[in-house]
DNA sequence: GACGGCATGTTGACACTGACAACATGACAA
DNA sequence: TTGTCATGTTGTCAGTGTCAACATGCCGTC
C-alpha cells in the first residue's frame, strides 16, 4: 500500500493536502500542454487519486483550470520581478526606461520559455464575475510583499516614468493598457499564432522593434 | 431538385455541396461560442447531416476548425479594407497615417464586434506546419484583387508611410510586428483576457492611447 | 441503355471527458 | 464509545472525436 507520487510518504489517511497537490499537477501538465491539459481525470490521475475527487474541493472544472492560472499567473509576476531587480542602471532616469525594458522582456521572455504556462494563465479567466475589473488592482490586498501581479508591476514602472520626467503626466492615464497590449500581442503571436514559426533571428527583431515602440511612443 | 440546405426543400441527393454547408455552420455557430462551439457533431447537426458525414470532406476535427478560421481571417481582412477605403483625408502625408489608424480601428472593432469569429480566427492555426511561415506572405496569390490578408493590409499602410517620409526606412524592418502586436494584444485582452469587463469609457480611452502610441512611436 | 466503380453519406462502436448520485472511510468531538 | 461529517470512491450518464463497416446513387464504360 502507501505510494506516494511526489515524496515516499505513504499516503496518511485522506490524503491531507489533496487541494494543493490537484494544483501542483495541474500546474505541471499545464506546463507542457497548456491549458487544455488541464482535465479534471487528467489531474487527479497525476495526483494518485481516483476521479471525482478533486469536487470536494473544486466546484467544476472551470474553478481547478483557475486556480492553476492563478498559479501561472503569479510565476509570471515573479519573473518580472527578478528581472526588474537585476536591472544594473543607476542614473535614475535610465534606470526607469530599464525596468520597464526589463519587465516587457520578462513578459515575453515566460510566455516563450513557458508557453504552456503563460496559455494557462490567460486561458483560465474564462468564468469571473463582471466584478467591477477588480482583480487587476488585487483588490484587499496591501501591496505588501512580492505579492504584486503583473498589472502593478506595470503600473508601478509607468508612474515612475512620470516622476522622472520621462513620461508627461497627461499621457499617463491609459498608458498601462498600450504598454501591456504591445507586449502581451507579441506574446501571443509568437506563442499560440501567426508568428508561431518566426525564425529566431526575425524574433529578436520584432521583440526589440516591439519594445523600441513602448518607449518612444508613451 | 436543387435544393438550398437552408431552405425546406427535400435534400436532394447527396447534399450536393456540403463541404460549403459545414463551414457556413461552423461560422454560425462560431460567432456566438466561439472555436469551442465549432464541434464536429454539432456542425454536422447544424448541417442536417449524419456525424462522420463531415469525414469525407476534413481530415478531422482540427482541418474543420481551420477552414473556418480561415474564413474569419477574411472576414477580419474585409473589414480591415471597408474602413480603409472609407477614409476621406485627400492630403497624402495625412491620409497615410489616417489609413493606419483605420485598419488599426477595424482590427479592433472587429474582435469587439464579433469576439467569437476573432477567437475562431486565432484559435483555429493550431495545427500547421513550420512552413517558412509562408501563409503571412499569402504565398503564391498574385495580389490581385480583395485577397490580401490582414497582414498583408498593415504591410501596405506601413510602406506608405515610408513613402510618404513620415516614418524613417531604418525603422520600417520590424514595423509590422509592433503595429500587429499593439492590435492583437488589446483585442485579446479586450475580448478574452483580464480587461474583459472594462467599463466603455476606460475601453475608449485604452483604443485611443494604444493607436497614439503606433503613430508616435514608429 | 444496363452495369459497376467509387465518392459521398450513415450506422454503430469505442475511448475519453465533465458531471451527478450514492456509497465508503476515518478524524474528531461529544 | 459513538455518531457526525468532511473527504475520497464507485458507478453511471450524456456528449465528444475517431475508426470501421455498411448504404446510396452519380458517373463513365461497355
Amino acid at each position: 500500500m502507501a505510494t506516494a507520487r511526489t515524496s515516499a510518504a505513504a499516503r496518511p489517511y485522506h490524503h491531507g493536502s489533496l487541494r494543493e497537490a490537484l494544483v501542483e499537477a495541474g500546474l505541471s501538465l499545464a506546463r507542457t500542454g497548456g491549458p487544455e491539459a488541464v482535465l479534471l481525470r487528467a489531474v487527479s490521475r497525476e495526483a494518485g487519486v481516483s476521479h471525482n475527487a478533486a469536487y470536494r474541493h473544486f466546484a467544476d472544472h472551470d474553478e481547478l483550470l483557475g486556480a492553476v492560472g492563478e498559479r501561472c499567473m503569479r510565476r509570471l509576476a515573479l519573473l518580472m520581478g527578478t528581472r526588474t531587480d537585476e536591472v544594473r542602471v543607476r542614473q535614475p532616469v535610465k534606470r526607469a526606461r530599464a525596468e520597464l525594458d526589463a519587465i516587457g522582456r520578462a513578459y515575453i521572455e515566460f510566455a516563450q520559455t513557458e508557453p504552456g504556462w503563460f496559455r494557462t494563465a490567460f486561458a483560465a479567466v474564462k468564468s469571473d464575475q463582471p466584478g467591477d475589473h477588480a482583480q487587476l488592482s488585487a483588490a484587499e490586498t496591501p501591496p505588501s510583499a512580492r505579492e504584486l501581479n503583473p498589472y502593478q508591476l506595470l503600473s508601478a514602472r509607468l508612474d515612475r516614468l512620470v516622476e522622472v520626467g520621462e513620461v508627461p503626466a497627461e499621457r499617463r492615464p491609459g498608458a498601462e493598457y498600450s504598454a501591456w497590449s504591445v507586449v502581451h500581442g507579441l506574446s501571443c503571436l509568437l506563442v499560440d499564432g501567426p508568428l508561431r514559426y518566426l525564425p529566431p533571428a526575425e524574433i529578436e527583431v520584432a521583440i526589440n522593434t516591439a519594445l523600441a515602440l513602448v518607449q518612444r511612443g508613451l
